[in-house]
DNA sequence: ATGCAGGACAGAT
DNA sequence: ATCTGTCCTGCA
């Protein structure tokens, strides 16, 4: 299958944002995820020659009896769930025009051509991974992630390997939050050292409790799907209230798991940029740039962070901002 | 080796 | 309402 869409899919898994970390690349140099859909478990793979087109492969799992689904309607749910996840239904040449319209913004166009949105396989995926990035590294967080998704997820086994569906909010509430309480769980039945069946063996560190904490509300209080029928403001009262979420990680939940396009998360690095580019690069608190971002960006709120944030690490604008 | 980067939060103003 | 110190880990 063909997707015939401009989109830079290296730059657009590389870029960071919080909906998963980067899909695992084969030999092929083809990117792969395993995919829960209505019909089926499946595994993508994703390529492509030039930014203009995507090309979609797929497999089953093994051990499944192919008689028991309809090919065609199969195929239509991975193409709208591609759409979907890659936001390539969102018209680029439009955002780039109104880019260009701002001076400070047209060369963020070069730096950043066919970067998308990379929006959340699983919600709940996203949430986690959105708490963890919170006072984090891109590097350290997505390594956490993957190692809660392989110890804690279910696996399936595929024709080009086992791959594992992200663990639930009921599964990840009940596992241990660090080694100590596994070890006492265990009563003392092995080494201390080989306690590793927990969250804070992933390397999230403090936020473990705040996982275990947040799975717990998605698994007794809070249906997660019920974000997707709110509007922006209600959405953002509801999921600030989640312990370890502050303004900054509810936006990135907010945007990347529930596609929530006029969220402007406002990091530090968003922070020095708009300040930079429109306030003299005076102290603004956080707050009032997600406040200007908003305001200035509306629907394109969103996608204008995304390419501040890579036109400025990749311009060099960073290290000039990071020296004063 | 110590110091620092990165947001949320509790406690204080 | 706004500020300060603390939380954990990986990397200079």
């Amino acid at each position: 299958m063909k997707f015939n869409k401009l989109i830079n899919l290296e730059l657009t898994q590389s870029s960071g944002q919080t909906s998963q970390p980067p899909w695992v690349i084969n030999e092929e140099g083809e990117y792969q995820s395993l995919l829960i859909l209505k019909e089926s478990p499946v595994l993508i793979k994703l390529s492509q020659k030039n930014f203009k087109s995507l090309n979609l492969d797929y497999e089953l799992p093994l051990n499944l009896d192919s008689s028991l689904f309809n090919k065609k309607s199969l195929e239509k749910e991975i193409c709208s769930e591609i759409v979907r996840i890659y936001n390539l239904d969102f018209d680029l040449d439009k955002f780039y025009k109104f880019l260009m319209m701002d001076s400070k913004l047209i060369d963020s166009i070069k730096f950043c051509n066919g970067l998308r949105l990379f929006l959340a396989k699983n919600p709940f995926e996203c949430i986690i991974s959105s708490i963890c990035s919170a006072n984090n590294s891109i590097n350290r967080w997505t390594k956490s992630i993957s190692q809660i998704n392989y110890k804690w997820g279910k696996e399936i086994l595929f024709p080009s390997g086992n791959f594992f569906t992200f663990p639930t909010p009921s599964t990840l509430s009940k596992v241990y939050e660090n080694d100590l309480e596994e070890y006492e769980a265990l009563n003392h039945h092995t080494e201390i050292e080989c306690c590793v069946n927990n969250l804070k063996s992933c390397g999230v560190g403090y936020r473990a409790k705040y996982m275990k904490k947040t799975s717990d509300i998605f698994t007794n209080q809070l249906n997660y799907n019920d974000i997707f029928k709110m509007k922006y403001d209600e959405a953002f009262q509801t999921i600030i209230k989640i312990p370890g979420v502050g303004p900054k990680v509810a936006d990135c939940i907010l945007l990347y798991g529930f596609g929530f396009k006029e969220a402007f998360p406002s990091d530090v690095w968003i922070k020095r940029i708009i300040s930079n580019l429109y306030f003299n690069g005076e102290d603004i608190s956080a707050n009032k740039v997600r406040d200007f971002g908003m305001d200035k960006f509306g629907d394109y709120a969103g996608y204008a962070q995304l390419y501040l944030f890579h036109y400025a690490r990749k311009s060099g604008l960073m290290d000039k901002l990071t020296k004063i």
